[in-house]
DNA sequence: CGCAGCCTTGACCATTATCAACGCTGGTGG
DNA sequence: CCACCAGCGTTGATAATGGTCAAGGCTGCG
């Protein structure tokens, strides 16, 4: 499980509108909160560490907590009864973990990568919903961005071909690579191919086969196991289905 | 396109807090508005009504109004260049349209049946929300609820059968003519096998072949082309991969 | 340097899509 | 009121995409 830095918990840095021990990614959700608010959230926050295969949260358990990821990779999936696995999303530093949830978690969580999290009850959560009604208002936009891209991924899996699919999943890190470091041609992929396969509804070996393909195609280079170079984005964006001149969705 | 009652619109209500043009259902989502705050909703609401076929929203359009369906179907789907879709929503009376959009529309909306909805501009909406932390309330509950719905539906376009996938779809419109009529066993299907299918990832031919495996194995009777009743919920449970013990998602 | 886990490739197979034909049904007009 | 017709639904035959099973190769860590 993951471990609490006893002592470091975000409430640290009550008093000033910066989290002491939080990553700048982790502000630009924490800085509508500003004097005696971000005093309430760090209060009522610890500040945890996670090492790859750690569980932040397990499906069916009871929904006590929520999650703001400060650094690392997290992915967040369910199984079917016979193991069965489906990956709903990816998160990483700066995304919100825990807002679908209702009385218990209809998901899994588990870190990637080592990485860190801020960490609240939702009883304090929602006492500060309350209370905040700035934080309630970025929420609700976040929340609209991700059925936005959940909507984006019931099309990917009721509708793409497995090529579509994979060049559609690179197009995305692509973009989450451009925000992140402003070169969009790098792309690091923290996941295993079978992570990738529970993502996109496929196979280990169709993912492995048409990443072979882009690769002979030299619509991509791999650099290593895990981080490759797009080498022709236009070709890219048109196997995944999408306009060159698009804005992203679909 | 839809039909705007003029002098019918929800301001007609203002100062109860009951919407005198509105269904009961429609009254779930209101009902956190009074006094001045039911007063503001209203008058920036028009009361539209539709007919099948009548587009509500047109996926790239300018994102301009929200709507609060208050009667009949509405479907929800996003289209690839060659026409493939995937609907990513059925609507029904209660159920609000347009959290999930951006600038522009990412998804198409038309109606199944004939039936009415509150729409309003995304401007006052957005002043609603800032006077009226209720409201925004109610829609992050709406959205994060609707997220679940999104992350329940990836699992089944990702990895499930066709006949669970056919079976899964059953239970929940099942489940949702338990909460809107008492009776979970008779269920209506205002949609065409063709929009089952785009719903569920398949061809009108799947569908049809699995809904006769049902109906051959008693698991359902059809009542008419647009209504069956469900004789054996625990096979269709099981035969939707959820243990006939739990609660419903997955 | 060795080994475990991950990745790739190949051969074959199953599920579901596609193509095609026919039947039903409900709405419309004679 | 009946008959026709268009659209929807069902069924069947065949094909293709992606899954399964199996073997071998990397690679990165200890």
């Amino acid at each position: 499980m993951i471990t609490l830095d006893s002592g470091t918990n975000c409430g640290s840095a009550a008093g000033a509108d910066v989290c002491a021990t939080c990553s700048a990614r982790h502000l630009s959700v924490c800085s509508v909160l500003r004097d005696e608010g971000l005093r309430k959230l760090n209060a009522a926050s610890d500040h945890a560490t996670f090492r790859p295969g750690d569980v932040l949260v397990r499906e069916g358990d009871p929904a006590t907590h929520l999650f703001n990821i400060t650094a690392g990779d997290v992915r967040v999936h369910k199984l079917l009864a016979d193991g069965r696995r489906q990956i709903v999303g990816f998160l990483s530093a700066g995304d919100f973990l825990g807002l679908a949830s209702g009385d218990r978690y209809a998901f899994s969580a588990e870190a990637l990568t080592a990485g860190s999290a801020c960490r609240f009850r939702k009883v304090d959560y929602r006492r500060l919903l309350a209370e905040m009604p700035d934080l309630e208002h970025a929420l609700l936009d976040r929340a609209a961005h991700e059925l936005k891209a959940a909507h984006d991924q019931m099309l990917l899996l009721g509708r793409k071909t497995a090529m579509e699919r994979l060049a559609s999943f690179l197009v995305g890190l692509s973009e989450r690579s451009l925000r992140a470091t402003g070169d969009g041609r790098m792309v690091s992929l923290p996941m295993t191919r079978a992570e990738m396969a529970d993502y996109l509804g496929l196979t280990t070996e169709t993912v492995s086969r048409n990443t072979t393909r882009l690769k002979t195609r030299g619509v991509i280079r791999l650099l290593s196991m895990h981080s490759l170079r797009i080498e022709k984005p236009g070709e890219l964006l048109q196997l995944a289905g999408l306009d060159p001149e698009a804005d992203g969705g679909g």
